[in-house]
DNA sequence: CATGAATGAGACTTCATTCAT
DNA sequence: CATGAATGAAGTCTCATTCAT
């Protein structure tokens, strides 16, 4: 019982990550998703209040699993260089292994599918960007970080970064990612000139 | 009656701006854009063949446009340097003249609408990034950029730096994201490491 | 459950053969079609994939009907007159009692609704003649049929006047073509000339 | 002026025909038959009313000429076995040289393009069969055709036969109909008993 | 819990017709 | 006479959602 409801549910979002992710929200249709997870149509609005609810529901999961991960590793490093590389590297694996994920998150960045919504996804990348704002800010105390430069926009800037070479990943699976990080990391500490 | 035909078409292709930049693709209907311009809905169909097309047009409008800046105003500069500082800038212009145009041009990138269209944004990506290797090549000859990153990955991460901020634009109409591209650059050349 | 969905495909199957055949393909709308049948628009998709398919749908059912009733029926019968007898009074029973069913089936023939369409009518027809021109062969070579005409000519021949007096059935419902089978069948036989 | 106008009109009616005839009246647009003709789409209007009218008037066309050549013709000949033949030869003239307009012709019976129209035409074919029947009366009188068979039905009947053989014209552009003249009229007259 | 037939609002698009030039 | 831009009613079809079973 229990599990053939986990599983049923599990298989909704299986489905739904996997046509989200190839063909968007708004070409993906509830009987799509529900034919893949091979549930009935009303199955889905049995666990899921609506589509968009369920396409949110996605977000969020791979968002919570995100920054708890970035959390819980971050607090194993002492040094502020290590922290940031952490950082980079665990948003690379997660674009790397959650690619589906991820391509439905920036839809849900960029396209308009809920106002709210996209104020909330805003307000996530707010509070990513003071994490590491605040990491930054304990890199000028130590004197590692150059000081003219406000903390949150380097943040920003850090996370631009690391999306750098997503187009890479367009029709090109074998493509690891994560073998960027070193020069994300590297430029940004260190910038391209000589 | 030339003169009134090309108002007639350029009301429909403002309308369009706006509500694709406000409302997205998907959220934006026919209706909507012909009320706006204040046409008959047939008349969109006069000048477009399509929705579709109507949003490939507006987007490749803003890429001509784009590409064709930066091209001159890159040829006045002799040193890498200031043509990269050109590039940055030119884009940050055109993100905040063009505000609209820009959210749609990422809405094209990202949500599927089309797939050979998403092919040839790609592609135009592509040919950005190339465009700047290149120059980037002429700094590693001339001795003023590091040689041991690939001219490709650091045309990717500047691409990427420049829409750093936009977050900031977002409900927030009098952001000056102007005056992020000397940090954007120098963050660019120098990193941010002490 | 079985029977309500039965009943409800066969509402909307009856609404569009009285529609079609009143009004003809073009001039029929789905949204009558579903009016007329008591069920909404989508009801009418969830059962047809489109107007065309419905209509066609329509017509291979009288089609088929038509043809296993004259195959069975002819079977019975040892004598070729008596064969041809048949053929001809089973049209005219098809014509009398699917009056909408022929006109629809009509329409198909001549206008053009889909040309792969138009080419299986066609094919049918085709089937048709060579069935009876099969019938003639046996007429021959029981001597009772002239030899000097090919078997097909003469089939086609039967074909065309099996529906010469269904102008008569226009805005007369009550008219009994029928009784005019033994007509048809006599004239073909042995002609008008004295 | 005069010729030039004669010249437009009649681009019009030829592209017309040529259309409604491959097409059919539905799938031709009044925009396909301006391109067609090379003329604006407005110049359509200035010499027909309505694109129905447009139809009406190629079909009027194409009967009055049949009905002046039948009238004429068949005035030419005493016999009553020799009209008959006129007629059979004058409409498979008109189906082989006229094969656009009797395609028009045939959709303008069968399917419903305006219901006061199809009422004119069966007018007309009813004139014809009555006209067919006046000779039939004739070779009655004149011992030559049997006595017990109406003589409207037997006209209705030579009219169907008439048409037996355009199947054959599906596809296949050098058919000759004409040779089929005979074997109507000898079945017509004899029939294919032995 | 689960199904899938049924709904109906609404989207995109076509096209006969008009009319200012 | 001729043009073709402009109109808007109407058509086909989709799809998120509901609900009886």
């Amino acid at each position: 019982m229990k599990i053939a409801n986990i599983s049923k549910k599990d298989r909704i979002i299986n489905a739904a990550l996997k046509l989200f992710s190839n063909n968007g929200y708004h070409k993906t249709t509830v009987s799509q998703i529900a034919k893949e997870a091979k549930v009935a149509k009303g199955t889905v609005y049995w666990y899921f209040d609506s589509k968009k609810q369920l396409f949110q529901a996605i977000i969020l999961t791979g968002v919570e699993r995100l920054t708890s991960q970035i959390e819980s590793r971050v607090k194993e490093k002492d040094d502020v260089i290590d922290k940031l590389k952490s950082i980079v590297m665990i948003y690379l694996e997660f674009i790397n292994k959650a690619r589906q994920h991820f391509k439905v998150f920036q839809e849900g960045m960029i396209a308009v599918i809920d106002n709210d919504f996209k104020d909330r996804m805003m307000a996530f990348r707010s509070e990513q960007a003071e994490f590491i704002a605040a990491i930054i800010e304990q890199g000028k105390n130590e004197n590692k970080v150059r000081l003219d430069v406000d903390n949150k926009d380097m943040a920003y800037l850090l996370l631009s970064m690391v999306t750098s070479f997503n187009d890479y990943l367009h029709g090109n699976n074998d493509f690891n990612i994560i073998s960027k990080g070193d020069i994300i990391i590297d430029i940004f500490l260190q910038g391209v000139a000589r």
